[in-house]
RNA sequence: CGGGGCGUAGCGCAGCCUGGUUAGCGUGCCUGCCUUGGGAGCAGGAGGUCGUAGGUUCGAAUCCUACCGCCCCGACCA
């Protein structure tokens, strides 16, 4: 491609509208343009990012066995009903009706159509397994789309379903799955790690995220120094201390005892008004569970995770109660609230229970109660793992040290089970003749995020840096002698020689000042740079710089083409180990 | 859906409080000269329903009302 003829049209200033870095040097590069909230067209630069990206997937796919297919975007009603998400799915299910009044609705995701698919298609278990891909355009209409391609509300997902005989053959599509996806996120040359993940609404019973290391994800996940765990905090299971379930003996226990603590609604106020620290303090917290309160108790020093908490109530929503709504529902006085004699239901945290003599508010205005001891003076009616893992935790696995990072999830397996086909009886008869349920799973990629996450990841002060496997352009050609005839033909021939030898290569071609070209080559995040001018004049040779790490060396033009051409397939070929 | 902020040239902004020439600046764009290894310089030029609708007024980008759009916060807390 000729950079005079191609629309890219990049900015030295960044656009007001954009808060994350990805989001503004895409808009910056000239890669993608807003069309109103959530939505952005990809301009040729930014689709050609985008279409690597769906090459690899692509390719991964195939090697893995699944096949493509394409279903509409655009779903009807009916098919919904019969899963039970019509209702189910809240209002992110963008609905509609059509000319004849009929509901319909645009695919967030596509369980119900591919089920659909497979119970016509599919009626015998020498069919089985099969894994179908397709990759569509979905749209969910999120509360508050952000970050430009990170969260819009249109995306490019690759999404495949399998389809198998038995919940064993289910595991193993899982973990061709599993397996295709590292692949796919090394070929991409991306930082990432595979955790344990909640299974979401989307529901089944094991699933793992695909989170590329980045700072400003809005996941966070925990994994293991020691072994190779790895797990989503939303989901990291934290096992207490051997320590914590010793039993104390009934004459250590204290009376609970109530007191005034005047001004003392926050833990650390009560804690301190006691001289106990928070460790000591049970902390109650009233969360709205479908709408009906919950008392939550965790200790005085942890922070409740609500996609646990939503687990163990079974609950389709949770939410912290505000504090005027705590207070119409539940006539409790926030700041005091204590598990003692407490009205309304109540579950704890394991940790809770092993706690001894503890500090909670006492359910009237001012007053707390000492020597609480729990299941002496009061029993939750469901007790589990509620709280955020901390680094301060051990591996649930090998009690190794853990560290917290940031991700971006970017892709997500599921084991579905049963779910869609039972509702929607996608049967196959066995060997018997008799009539199964076929076992399926579910497997996402967000083609569009990743492009947005691999900016997240590499990037610097000067605009993008581009992987090479997801580089719009492996090569850049800079040519500084536009109005010398002989630099000219040198370019062109660079220009065709790269692309003979199957690269692809932006030819600089405008008749701009150096400086433009160089900052713009950099700003758009082309990993190899190849620039024509004086050197090539005097000396007969072209620079060529990496742009990762800026590093440049002198080729003699007639070795250049080739000698790029090598390096691009060594590295190409390094990360399709 | 609540709370806050912002809508003025492609982009970034000033002007608005205190109404009054032809609405301005930077950048980008066009033309010419000049320049050519890290977003040069000079000269000339094009480009605006001041988000939309209504109101107040002799007069509205400016004041009032309604609507629309966009951005941020509302996700670590008892």
């Amino acid at each position: 491609m000729r950079y005079s003829q191609m629309l890219i049209r990049t900015a030295k200033e960044v656009p007001a509208e954009a808060e994350v870095i990805s989001h503004q040097l895409l808009l910056r590069a000239g890669c993608i343009r807003k069309l109103t909230s959530g939505l952005y067209t990809y301009l040729p630069l930014g689709l050609a990012a985008l279409k690597k990206m769906e090459a690899i997937v692509r390719e991964e796919m195939n090697r893995a066995g699944a096949q493509e297919l394409l279903m509409p975007m655009v779903q009807p009603a009916d098919l919904w009903e019969e899963s039970g998400r019509w209702t189910q799915y809240g209002p992110e299910l963008l609905r509609f009706q059509d000319r004849h009044n009929r509901d319909y609705c645009l695919g967030p995701t596509h369980e119900e159509v591919i089920t659909d698919i497979a119970r016509r298609e599919l009626h015998s278990y020498r069919q089985l397994p099969v894994n179908l891909y397709q990759i569509q355009t979905k749209f969910r209409d999120e509360i508050r789309p952000r970050f430009g391609l990170m969260r819009g509300r249109e995306f490019l997902m690759k999404d495949a379903y399998s389809f198998d005989v038995s919940d064993e053959a289910a595991s193993q599509s899982y973990q061709t799955m599993h397996n295709a996806y590292t692949r796919i996120f090394q070929r991409c040359g991306l930082e990432f790690r595979a955790v344990e993940a909640d299974s979401g609404s989307i529901g089944g019973s094991f699933s793992h995220e695909f989170m590329v290391l980045a700072e400003t994800g809005e996941d966070t996940l925990v994994t293991c120094r020691e072994c190779e765990y790895a797990a989503n905090v939303e989901k990291a299971k934290v096992v207490l201390p051997d320590t914590a379930s010793k039993t104390v003996p009934a004459t250590e226990l204290n009376d609970c005892t109530k007191v005034e603590t005047p001004g003392t609604k926050t833990v650390d106020r009560v804690a301190e008004f006691l001289q106990v620290t928070a460790k000591d303090v049970i902390k109650t917290m009233i969360y709205l569970a479908d709408d009906e309160p919950v008392a939550v108790l965790v200790r005085g020093d942890r922070e409740v995770q609500s996609v646990k908490l939503k687990k163990l109530l079974d609950a389709n929503e949770v939410e912290l109660a505000e504090n005027d709504t705590a207070w119409k529902l539940t006539k409790l006085p926030v700041g005091y609230i204590g598990p003692v004699n407490i009205p309304i239901k109540m579950v704890a945290d394991q940790e809770v229970m092993t706690m001894i003599n503890a500090v909670a508010g006492a359910n009237e205005k001012g007053h707390h109660l000492t020597g609480v001891n729990p299941g002496r003076d009061f029993s939750p009616a469901a007790v589990g793992d509620l709280r955020q893992i901390t680094e301060m935790d051990c591996c649930p696995v090998c009690k190794g040290s853990l560290e917290l990072t940031e991700g971006i999830e970017v892709g997500h397996i599921f084991k579905l089970g049963t779910k869609y086909s039972e509702a929607m009886h996608a049967v196959y008869q066995d060997q018997e003749g008799k009539e199964q349920t076929m076992v399926m799973g579910c497997y996402g990629i967000g083609i569009s995020r990743v492009v947005a996450a691999a900016i997240e990841q590499n990037h610097d002060e000067n605009g993008i840096i581009f992987p090479l496997p997801l580089a719009p352009f492996q090569v850049i050609i800079l040519n500084l002698g536009i109005k010398n005839d002989e630099t000219c033909a040198a370019t062109e021939k660079l220009y065709q020689d790269l692309r003979g030898a199957g690269l692809d290569v932006l030819l600089d071609d405008r008749d701009e000042r150096p400086g433009s070209k160089f900052k713009d080559a950099d700003l758009i995040g082309i990993p190899y740079r190849i620039t024509v001018g004086k050197t090539w004049e005097k000396e007969g040779k072209v620079e060529v710089r990496t742009r990762r790490d800026g590093s440049t060396s002198l080729l003699a033009y007639e070795q250049a083409a080739s000698t790029i051409a090598t390096m691009v397939q060594d590295e190409l070929a390094a990360l399709n180990q």
